[in-house]
DNA sequence: GGGGGAATATTAT
DNA sequence: TTCCAATAATATTCCCCC
């Protein structure tokens, strides 16, 4: 069916008709999609855009050959290990669809006028908190990783070129993209699709370089302004136009010519009153174009309807796949369907999706942002020997030291990840009670963590501390820690029930009374921490005798209860 | 039933 | 020949334990 017959019937239904009309479509074509997966390979659109990749609906790809470039890619990607695991993803994302439609039959006959009114004072609340007064602008550079290879290679300006390797692109120039040659895009797979493509290894000093060059520029306009990455930020210019003659679009195209002329590079502009609705108008016009939305409510409503849900940063390709099988597609259709979606979807989501129908969102630019967690991965021919795996931890506890230490950072929860030749991921994690950054600190946890998923074989390792803190703060040290939990304000552990002594403290891995210095203490700990590989094997052989299969949430073995005697007594005996 | 931690899923650059 | 990245944040779901 076309849009606009469709558009035309929908037109002359009311809300709960329109809804069941494009329901009952939805689930023809989900019975479409159940035949699809009956034949030996799966041809369903949903599959092939999936594979096309995240970024192939994008700028600067309008004049291309979709279904060309697609074809190629499912061609090249045919057999392999990736091509299965993502249709195992697509099949998943078919199975939320379907439980999504499962409930939308449960309240489809439901009255909703209690929903709508709901809904309706929500908008108002929200309709009254809009906040006009601010001018935000978003500001991408143009192709920024091929754009600064260009400049000292002028040639490749007019050739098809990537930045990157054979196993993942950055980016490409705009030449390249006429071949379907996109960021987020395997370069094998590139190749392909352009055999002529140029590839260029990346120089990260390079683009540090010259993004320092054009942060300078931002912070001329808004010292405040927020960085997204090194070609990406958003300035907040209101200060700066109070005291200025320019009108917003002027002072943008001043800006955006200044970062020309310090940089050779061009930039992208959005100008709007938040942040979402500058991103999104930072598209319109790229590359080297800016684009103003007028400050002011009936200007961003005709804007936000008849945006597609994609526009709007934040909903990706299986949300997009998921409304649209519930007749979403533009933000007017979220509107349509309030009362509806109120009831299918979290409040979350709910709420996310009505203030992008109304435009509305943050202007801030919470600078006191703290980090919440960092981490090294590392992805690698296949290995699965136990020595090589604990050797490749190893190698990346030491990384991630090395981070620590340039970040002053200190966590209490390590994780570690795993990403199987078969492409399946497997995150697992642990908190302990006191702050570690030393490699070796981290390696006793992982190492158990990891020994609990063998057999694997892996092609990617990573290793992430969070629950951080400054390094410098009050908490550093797990003497202070515990001065901590015994003014009662430290987050529930094991160790609580030792608040009554002050002088003693108490071990946090192996619970026993301790009465020394800060050194001791720290040595005592370490010891503890030792235990912890012999720890994690008890803890094993005591569940189950499953081995290297996924633990699914029902298998997972049993935590060792606070007062279980069993291992500390263990320990206290030996 | 609810709080809290861990696992899973999605998004973005 | 090679055959799909690295890092971080947030939301949601699952499960254990009070």
């Amino acid at each position: 069916m076309n849009e606009s017959h469709s558009d035309e019937i929908l037109s002359q239904l009311t809300e709960e008709d329109v809804f069941q009309e494009s329901a009952s479509q939805i689930i023809e074509e989900e019975e479409d999609v159940f035949l699809d997966d009956c034949e030996l390979e799966p041809t369903g659109g949903s599959f092939r855009n999936l594979l096309a990749g995240p970024s192939a609906n994008k700028a600067g790809l309008q004049h291309v050959d979709k279904d060309k470039i697609n074809n190629i890619i499912y061609e090249a990607s045919k057999g392999t290990s990736f091509f299965e695991h993502q249709k195992r993803h697509d099949e998943a994302i078919s199975k939320r669809i379907d439980g999504l439609l499962e409930k939308y039959k449960l309240i489809k006959d439901k009255d909703l006028t209690h929903e709508r009114i709901m809904v309706d004072t929500m908008i108002q609340s929200l309709e009254e908190s809009r906040d006009l007064s601010q001018c935000i602008c978003h500001i991408d550079m143009d192709a920024f990783y091929a754009s600064v290879e260009e400049l000292e290679r002028p040639e490749l300006k007019t050739k098809p070129m990537a930045v990157g390797d054979l196993s993942m692109l950055c980016t490409s120039n705009y030449e390249a993209r006429k071949y379907g040659v996109r960021s987020a895009m395997p370069g094998f797979i590139a190749l392909k699709l352009c055999p002529s493509l140029e590839l260029v290894p990346l120089h990260p000093q390079k683009y540090k370089a010259a993004s320092d060059i054009v942060r300078s520029v931002f912070m001329k306009y808004d010292p405040h302004f927020m960085p997204m990455s090194l070609d990406e930020a958003y300035l907040n210019l209101t200060e700066y136009l109070k005291q200025s003659e320019l009108t917003p679009y002027q002072l943008v195209e001043q800006i955006r010519r200044e970062i020309h002329e310090a940089s050779q590079l061009t930039a992208s502009a959005g100008i709007a009153c938040n942040n979402m609705l500058a991103k999104i108008c930072s598209d319109i016009n790229k590359p080297n174009g800016q684009y103003y939305l007028p400050i002011n409510r009936s200007s961003i409503m005709d804007f936000m309807k008849d945006l597609k849900l994609r526009s709007i940063p934040g909903v990706g390709r299986v949300t997009e796949r998921v409304l649209e099988a519930v007749g979403i597609r533009t933000c007017a259709d979220i509107y349509t369907h309030r009362a509806l979606l109120s009831k299918l979807l979290t409040p979350i989501t709910f709420q996310f999706l009505i203030k992008s129908y109304l435009g509305i969102s943050s202007s801030d630019f919470n600078s006191d942002s703290i980090r919440k967690s960092i981490s090294v991965e590392r992805t690698f021919p296949a290995i699965s020997h136990p020595v090589a795996l604990n050797k490749k931890l190893e190698e990346l506890c030491q990384l991630l030291e090395a981070d620590l230490e340039k970040n002053q950072l200190v966590g209490r929860n390590i994780g570690i990840k795993l990403k199987l030749v078969s492409f399946e991921m497997r995150v697992r994690s642990k908190t302990v009670s006191s702050y570690i950054w030393k490699a070796d600190d981290m390696y006793r946890i992982a190492e158990g963590l990891l020994k609990n998923e063998l057999p694997v074989n892996i092609r990617l390792m990573g290793i992430r501390l969070s629950t951080l803190k400054p390094r410098g703060s009050e908490d550093e040290g797990v003497l202070k820690y515990f001065k901590k939990v015994n003014r009662n304000d430290s987050p529930p552990q094991e160790s609580d029930h030792v608040q009554q002594e002050t002088m003693e403290v108490t071990c946090p891995i192996c619970q026993s009374q301790l009465q020394v210095d800060n050194d001791a203490f720290n040595r005592h700990v370490d010891e503890c921490l030792n235990r912890t590989e012999v720890k994690s094997i008890l803890d094993k052989n005591n569940s189950q005798s499953t081995t290297g299969r996924k633990k699914p949430y029902h298998k997972r073995p049993k935590r060792t209860k606070k007062g279980e005697p069993s291992l500390l007594d263990y320990y206290k005996k030996t």
